[in-house]
DNA sequence: TCAATACTTGCATTGTGACGCAAATACGCA
DNA sequence: TGCGTATTTGCGTCACAATGCAAGTATTGA
C-alpha cells in the first residue's frame, strides 16, 4: 500500500475548479455581499450589540439614512441569513441569527485551514478534505 | 457593590450605535466586499484549494472572464489582505493569507458570540466586551 | 537589441446597488 | 369605520464596480 491515505493537492487552478470542496459553498456570494455594505454593517453591529430584536424605526435611529432605506437593508440582511424577523403587531423586530452567522464564519475558517500547507507537516496539504 | 461587574447591552440601538466595541472593526466592509463577488470567490477557492502560490495565467484558466479581470481581481484581494502577491521574475504568485483571514473570521464570530443573549445566563449579554 | 512571455493599465460599455421621496400597505385602537 | 403608527414598495437618480479589448510595461532569453 503506497498512497492511498495520502492525497495531493490539485496541481493547477484548472483542476482545484474542477474539484468540489467545502470551500466552494462555504465561500458564499450572497453572504459576504450582505456583509459588504458599510451602513449594513453598522445596522447590523448595532443590533448586534443590543442583544435583542429591533425594530425598524429603532434601527433607523442610529444611522442617518432613510428609514425606507433601512428596512431595504433589513430585508434583504434577514434574506442573507444574518437576521432573521418577527413581526408583532405593527412593529418587526430584527434580531442578529448569532449561531447561524457564526458558524458560518468558523466552518469557512476551517475549511480555508484545511488547505494550509502548514496543516500537512510533510508534503502538502489537502488530505482529501479541501477538495 | 451594587451593579459595578454586571454590564448590560445598550438599551436602544441608537445607544448601541455610540459605544464602540470589537463588532465596529471587525465587522469590515472592506474585507466583506473583496469576498462579495461571484467570481473572486471561486478565484479564492482555487488558489486556496491548490495550496500554494498560483500565477495570473494559471488562475485565469479556472473562469471565464478575461486575464486582465483576473489581474485585477488578485490585486484587488490583495489589497484587501486575502492574498499576498509575490513577484518571481515576470510571473506573479498569489497566495491566501490563511492565517490572516481565518483569524479575522474566527475573531468576528468570537464578538459576536460576545453578543449573544444566551452567553449570559441570567438579565442579558455584553459583560463589557460587546460595547 | 529584438522578440516573446506575463502581467498591468486605460478606456468605454454595461449592469447593479444605494439612496431619497412619495405613495401604498398593514395593524391596532378609538 | 376612520385615524395614526410602523413598515414596505415603486420609481427615478446617481455612483461605482465588473467586464472586454487594446495598448502599455516589465522581464527573460535568443
Amino acid at each position: 500500500m503506497t498512497q492511498i491515505r495520502k492525497k495531493r493537492p490539485p496541481a493547477t487552478p484548472r483542476h482545484a475548479a474542477a474539484c468540489a470542496g467545502p470551500l466552494d459553498h462555504l465561500l458564499d456570494p450572497a453572504l459576504f455581499k450582505a456583509l459588504a455594505d458599510p451602513t449594513r454593517a453598522s445596522l447590523i453591529a448595532c443590533i448586534a450589540k443590543c442583544s435583542r430584536g429591533c425594530s425598524v424605526g429603532e434601527v433607523a435611529e442610529c444611522c442617518n439614512v432613510d428609514l425606507s432605506v433601512v428596512s431595504r437593508h433589513l430585508a434583504l440582511l434577514a434574506r442573507a441569513g444574518v437576521l432573521e424577523a418577527q413581526k408583532q403587531g405593527r412593529t418587526v423586530y430584527y434580531r442578529v441569527r448569532y449561531t447561524d452567522v457564526c458558524r458560518s464564519l468558523r466552518l469557512l475558517a476551517d475549511a480555508l485551514e484545511e488547505c494550509t500547507p502548514a496543516s500537512a507537516p510533510k508534503g502538502g496539504a489537502c488530505h482529501g478534505k479541501c477538495c
